[in-house]
DNA sequence: CAAATCTTTTTACGTTGTAAATTTATTACG
DNA sequence: CGTAATAAATTTACAACGTAAAAAGATTTG
């Protein structure tokens, strides 16, 4: 019998595709995610990523699943990190910004690929929903205290919808390079007061 | 002499592949949209779209200015068509979404699409200003009146970016289909309250 | 009618994703 | 310890893509 592949050689080598295709992304653009590009950045033959994803669809959505997650480590880091409900709403605002511009072209592919058949990616959908989880968390808080009124869930979309809003004016150059940031704090400090008691 | 095509015969041609253009994204997505499909649809052969534009960008360009105008127009019929700075900003805010959700395949071609030779295309650049200016024009006309207090291209940028994130987040799966335009509606109401004087 | 030349089509090339066939490498067994 | 079995990897091949270059077609002027 032949070798047989373990669950962590596969696990590893997903792994190293992936972080190959986020560089590719971030260094030369959409176009350059080829599957033979990819399989020379590994140092194999342009088929044997068949053997660890279905197809080319399979490995960027295993690269947004993963931009998912780390996106919502980023605004749990933040969330932690500061002291108090406005404080970590602050942490939390600036964190979505910085993990945005840090990462533009996986914030582009988390949010702007059409991918007809996500729901046969489950880890996707469920890393999809732990950063939206992770974005309206605090907003729970801000409404237990009394500082903001209403449904914690609908005002934490209202307030993800103005960061991704200020996020893609920017990334489609509808803003000044770098003009997010503050759009994004002008337009939580304005919702904050428009959402007080 | 051999016979020359007219500015008109240009013009007419270049609409009509625009027309077809938008069709196969609206109906069978971006990957559709390819040179062969877009000549087969105007029955010609594949090369002849490359006398009436420089490449396939140049086409995409072409469909986004034309996007960025009719968005414009949308926006410029609704502020026409209410009576009143508080009701021409709803009918504008409406007007968005509306348009949104009618072409959402231009939308996302209109703000996602990555063209890094943007600036080549003034004739783009021009329709993108149009959108914009047209959609901070109402709010000019509020803080005149007092509804609202702070810089106008600022807040119309506020505005533009809550749109802009409400109609994201639905495109990108994030929301309950057709949730976009309560969102925005609620975004809208909290940003008036928190910018009133 | 013929020559000139603008328009269109045909042909062809390199690249893409990936199916199918082939080769390579490793392990279990006689 | 070789040898058969078989998973993994590579090679080969194909259709479709954008488009450069060459060829063909059409139309106006002399």
């Amino acid at each position: 019998m032949p070798r047989v592949l373990s669950q962590t050689d596969v696990a590893d080598f997903r792994e190293r595709l992936c972080d190959a295709a986020e560089r590719l992304f971030a260094e030369k653009g959409p176009d350059a995610v080829t599957m033979r590009q990819l399989a020379a950045d590994l140092g194999v033959s342009p088929m044997t990523p068949y053997r660890y994803f279905a197809d080319k669809d399979d490995i960027l959505a295993a690269v947004r699943t993963n931009g998912f997650n780390r996106f919502a480590d980023a605004l749990e880091r933040a969330y932690a990190s500061a002291q108090g409900a406005r404080a970590k709403g602050v942490a939390v605002g600036e964190a979505y910004i910085t993990f945005a511009f840090e990462h533009p072209a996986t914030y582009k592919l988390m949010f702007d690929l059409d991918q007809p058949h996500e729901k046969d990616y489950p880890d996707l959908i469920a890393a999809g929903h732990r950063a939206s989880d992770t974005q309206t968390q605090y907003v729970k808080t801000l409404v237990a205290e009394g500082v903001l009124t209403g449904d914690p869930t609908e005002i934490g979309k209202m307030f993800w919808a103005a960061a991704h809003g200020a996020v893609g004016l920017e990334l489609a150059g509808k803003l000044p390079h770098g003009a997010a940031r503050e759009l994004h704090r002008q337009l939580n400090h304005a919702l904050a007061r428009g959402l007080r008691p």
